[in-house]
DNA sequence: TTATAAAAAGATATTTATATCCTCAATATG
DNA sequence: CATATTGAGGATATAAATATCTTTTTATAA
C-alpha cells in the first residue's frame, strides 16, 4: 500500500507534530529512537520533506526539525506524494497507461470506489487532525 | 497497492482465463508477450502458482498453461496471497505489529472501513466472474 | 571571531525485487 | 524406444529500494 519509505515519514511527521514546535525543535538523534527508523535514512527523509516545504528546520545548535502551523495544516497525501510519488496510489491497480472508466481494466469497476475514498481521506485529513486524535489517545503511533 | 509481480499475475491468469481450457493449452511463449510480461519472469510467477494449484499446467510436447474449471472460481486474493504474502493488504498502513481497534494506529480509523471493502471484493471476485466481463467488453485487459 | 552543533548534500553500501539463463524432468508422438 | 517439446528448478544478473558514511554549509553562542 505505502513503501516503508513513506511510512517512516508518515511516522517521524506525526511525531513532529506532537513533540515539536518553532520554540522547540528535535534533532534526528532525539527521536529517530522513538519511532524506530535508522537514523541516517530518517535525516535524509526529512530532509526530502524540508526541501519541499512540508516539515521545517534550521541547521546549527539549537537547529532541528520542527512543524510550523502551516506544516500542520497540510494533508497526509502530501507526504506521500513527495516520498513515494504522486502516482502510487492513483494508478491502474494492472498498471494500464491510464485509469479511468472509459476503458478500465478487470479491477476498476469493483474497487475503483473504495480506492477513491481512501484518496478523498487522505487529500482530506490534515497532520493537525490525526495529531489531535493522538494527544487524545484515540490513536497510537507506532514505535 | 501490488507489486508488479502480482499485477503480472493476475494478468496472466486473467488472460488465461480467456483465452485457455484443458482442451487449449497456451504456452508461455505465446502470451507473454501479449500481456507485456518479461518471457523467464512471467514463468517463474506461472511455476510458483502451479505449485500452489491456482494454475493448471502439463510439461511436453501440446503441454502449457491453463486454467481449469476449479481454477476458475479461486478468488482474486489467492493470486495476491502467493505472489505478495498474505500480509501486503491486511497489515496495519504504518506498520504497527498488528492491525487493530484496541490500539489503533493514527490511519486506521479513517482508512479501515474502505481497505475492507477493497480486501472484501478479492476475496470475492472470482476469475471466472472478471473473465466474464472482458468477455462482455465490459472491462479491458492491459498489454 | 572562533568553536561547535546541527542539517544538507553527496558518495557509497546493502538488501530486496525483478529479470535472465541454463540444465533437468516429464510427456506426446512417430 | 528415440526424439522433440514443454514446464520445473536452480543459479546467476540487474535494478530499485533501503541504509550508511563522509564532507560541506549554516547557525548559535561563548
Ligand atoms: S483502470 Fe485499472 S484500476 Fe482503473
Ligand atoms: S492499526 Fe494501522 S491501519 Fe490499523
Amino acid at each position: 500500500m505505502l513503501t516503508n519509505s513513506s511510512k517512516y515519514a508518515l511516522k517521524a511527521v506525526l511525531y513532529l507534530a506532537q513533540y515539536s514546535s518553532e520554540e522547540h525543535k528535535l534533532m534526528v538523534k532525539d527521536f529517530y529512537e522513538k519511532i524506530n527508523v535508522p537514523r541516517a535514512y530518517l535525516a535524509k527523509l526529512l530532509q526530502e520533506l524540508s526541501r519541499h516545504k512540508l516539515v521545517s528546520s534550521t541547521r546549527g545548535p539549537r537547529g532541528g526539525f520542527y512543524l510550523s502551523e502551516e506544516n500542520r495544516d497540510q494533508p497526509l497525501i502530501s507526504i506521500i506524494d513527495v516520498i513515494d510519488g504522486p502516482t502510487r496510489l492513483t494508478s491502474c491497480m494492472l498498471s494500464l497507461e491510464e485509469c479511468n472508466e472509459d476503458r478500465p481494466c478487470p479491477l476498476h469497476a469493483a474497487f475503483q470506489p473504495s480506492r477513491i475514498k481512501m484518496i478523498r481521506n487522505l487529500e482530506q485529513l490534515t497532520l493537525r487532525e490525526l495529531a489531535r486524535d493522538l494527544e487524545q489517545q484515540r490513536s497510537f503511533l507506532p514505535r
